[in-house]
DNA sequence: ATTGAAGGAGAACGAACGTTCTCTTATAGT
DNA sequence: ACTATAAGAGAACGTTCGTTCTCCTTCAAT
């Protein structure tokens, strides 16, 4: 179909630039002659909510532009082609980050919490934090070390656990200082 | 520093308007009453290689927009504000996604491939392919089932091997179909 | 007290912008 | 073959854009 090439195009540009074209650049782009045929297209996808415009009569980037598509589950299979329409999309970066000043990244070292699927070499996204709930995954500083553990507090008593039997709990002797909580987890093959 | 405000009101700019402001909108955002310090700012960042220009002069977002910041190991511990500043950032996006046109997320269910590290609820990126090297992690149609487990190639054989021992490895009776190898696993709390 | 540099205001420029209009050509249905 | 509709060309509009220039103020160094 003409107009699914024509909004890869569009896509493609603003991978490419970072930004949206302007009517004179989608006119090149799809190759007309004038603006007016662009502006009608664009229009056309405004109608279907495709796309959005600014206040300022910009195009603003829809979800198409960064995301990536989403299946179901494994057993699922692969979509037929008329499913494939139907797929949700999202683009990591939104999904992975609330709060872009207090996120950072670290690299993981050891297998202490490889029951819990963080291995040697994953990535974690973690939030800066002085607090967590029990349960949660937190990078912690206890008697000057610094670990990443779960954190578990049973009444008074709080104390960090690994998951993995080959390693003991740790129980703090002077102080324990949360520093972040994890937020996701991501390995790259 | 009054600088990284400036810089900071623009990158809130852009995560909020999905694009780069324009002078007059600098000009504003910075409490400004006319343009040129707006234009004499962005052409400081601009010697500083912190910003860049489009061939049109529009300016281009940078790695400071949509980034996270890359601390090193958790064993490292924070870094004091001092190093802070030599910190890489990346954006997931990027990091992740090399070829966006074939890679889809699936969710997983089950415990087969645990000792990967990949647990029921993870999400994996996978990328479309109907090849794959051994020991790749892989989405494929073995005797019309669908599943993920690691690809052994020995000699002309060819099976599935889980990554954990409650489970057998996967001899295809009919025939074997990859159709994705997954490239990244991402686990959000 | 004088000077120099920097920061900001304000006006001005051509170019590019979004938008709208009319006119011509191509297309499809009958 | 005729007609209604859509698609595109082309020109034109007011606005906003990036950019540059001159002028005024502020403030620190001498």
């Amino acid at each position: 179909m003409r107009e699914e090439r024509y909004i890869n195009k569009i896509v493609q540009f603003y991978r490419e630039r970072k930004r949206m074209p302007s009517y004179g650049e989608i006119m090149k782009l799809l190759g007309f002659a004038s603006k007016s045929p662009a502006f009608k297209f664009v229009q056309k996808l405004i109608d279907q909510e495709i796309l959005k415009k600014d206040r300022n009569g910009r195009l603003l980037p829809s979800r198409l532009f960064y995301s990536v598509r989403v299946l179901g589950a494994v057993e699922a299979g692969w979509p037929s082609p008329a499913e494939e329409e139907l797929l949700d999309t999202m683009t990591l970066d939104e999904y992975l980050i609330s709060n872009k000043e207090a996120t950072f990244m670290l690299t993981v070292n050891g297998d202490s919490m490889k029951d819990a699927g963080i291995i040697a070499g994953d990535l974690v996204l973690v939030e800066r934090a002085d607090k967590a709930k029990d349960g949660d995954i937190v990078v912690a500083e206890v008697d000057s070390n610094w670990t990443m553990k779960y954190l578990r507090k049973r009444g008074k008593q709080v104390y960090l656990e690994p998951a993995n039997s080959k390693y003991k709990k740790i129980f703090p002797k002077e102080d324990l200082k949360i520093s972040a909580v994890v937020k996701a987890v991501i390995r790259k093959y």
